[in-house]
DNA sequence: AGAAAGTTTCCGATATGCGGAATAAGTGAC
DNA sequence: GTCACTTATTCCGCATATCGGAAACTTTCT
């Protein structure tokens, strides 16, 4: 459980090491003593980092209870983090206008590693429950349709490098076998989008196309999550290709050739007040 | 601008200093040699720390552009940031509640020193602007109704000290003067919300309501950012009314006293994938 | 192609962080 | 209420990780 990963040295990677730690017990907090026996540091060496790191914001301690959780300032600055390429900016009127018109709750995914992370969603009315939940949730890449979405369409090295590493890590949570996967994988380059009625999470449903870079690869997935009756044949196809298209959109904003494109609104002054 | 305050000494510090500077900078990120200009280090104590925080994950280098940005592991931890006795968690269903309801746009607002940060929103179909904006969005402590909302609740000497802060950071943002400030404030004292309909954003208004803890003081405030023709006369008592009641209703779960809210809901797994 | 700017590696001096030990503050037991 | 125990914080000498000058290497611009 306690990775104590050999070596972590520099006291910036010590102070890291602490934030994620802290960022895993955010309850109510973590205590000193508590931080130090995780990671196998001694008291006043923890005692000292956490105080800079108070110092510099990122940390705060309730004086009271002697806990020590995520600052604000570490929100706010965190907050501005994931949005490569303007992505997120970018998305984020596209994803109010699917919510608004389909009436359903868009995500908007990234790969990091050999997950995929929920960059940004819009709820629709339906209230649903997805893999990747809220806003900075992650999931195995390839487990649910924006996840697969992502999988299927990234460079054929890369996708094998994540199959390999991923299929011990989806045991039970839909995915039976490595068959099964590549199946679906070829399925999903073929059709362009990711589907799937026969959800996972009970009575859940939803449907995800890839946002994709100028070689093809996918650097992101639009992805729609809804209630099972609401993906109909009917419907289904429908909202593909609503999808396809304004990933199409998005696909072609995220072009950087285009010099316009390095202020896209400038809207109110963004801080520094 | 560049502040150049005196001394940042320990890596961690620098690192931070860092990740800082990216946070300003992220819509295509900021090569290592601006970096050490505006830190006022040299490029190679730049260049290992950065090489730092990518291994740890908290950055990312574009390798075709030499540029850095903050990596999406920083964003994940976001999200379990900015989430101070639970006080996200627990508005959570209340907002997607309201913006369901109201069909408006919902914000939870903290103090953060002398801000007001945006820890949550959840988006309702009519679009809007606000000074918050988006999720971690950071604005001046009695500037916009949730901001002011806040401000008005907090304890006497902390809104003095706020209001002495704040006061020459107000100008041109609708707070003409101190006299006018103190008259919003008493006024939303009195009637225990916060609403303009004389947006500074023109078209947009908005109400806001505090949370308060045991003492009465401000935690946090409930906000609708909303068109200005949707809180007339008629519905603007009713909106106050509803966002009331569930501040009350979140006021009362953030007790601590009772030992049973340790565990509130605990949805599905909560990561750890 | 040549020049300039930027990035990355190397390495010795030294400042910085480390942790043992001691102190202080807080918590629970009786 | 006092005592014993756990946890947090301060101090300080030693050692190590960090710093930055210099230089090799890469990319970008003209």
């Amino acid at each position: 459980m306690t990775s104590d990963d050999a070596g972590a040295k520099s006291s910036l990677q010590r102070g890291v090491a602490i934030l994620r730690l802290l960022a895993d017990s955010n309850e109510s907090g973590a205590r000193l003593t508590d931080i130090a026996r995780d990671l196998g540091l001694t008291p006043p060496t923890v005692h000292r980092i956490l105080k800079t790191l108070v110092e510099e914001g990122m940390v705060e301690s309730d004086k009271t209870t002697k806990r020590y959780r995520l600052g604000i300032d570490l929100f706010t600055m965190a907050a501005r983090a994931g949005n490569p390429n303007n992505l997120r900016d970018i998305c984020r009127p596209i994803m109010l206008r699917l919510s608004a018109t389909l009436r359903d709750t868009i995500f908007l995914l990234v790969r990091s590693g050999f997950d995929a992370v929920c960059l940004d969603r819009s709820e629709g009315p339906f209230p649903i429950r997805s893999f990747t939940g809220d806003i900075g949730g992650r999931v195995t890449l390839g487990v649910g349709q924006g996840s697969l979405a992502i999988l299927a369409f990234l460079p054929d090295e890369e996708r094998e490098e994540v199959i390999r590493f991923n299929l011990p890590r989806m045991q039970g949570v839909g995915v039976l076998d490595e068959v099964y996967l590549r199946t679906e994988i070829a399925r999903v380059r073929d059709l362009g989008y990711a589907s799937r009625s026969t959800g996972l999470l009970p009575g859940m449903s939803g449907v995800a196309v890839p946002v994709l870079d100028r070689e093809g690869h996918a650097v992101a997935a639009l992805s729609v999550g809804t209630i099972t009756e609401r993906l109909n044949e009917e419907r289904l196809p429908v909202v593909v290709d609503i999808l396809k298209r304004e990933a199409a959109g998005v696909r072609r904003q995220l072009n950087p050739f285009d010099p316009v494109l390095r202020r896209p609104a400038a809207v109110l002054g963004s801080g520094a007040a």
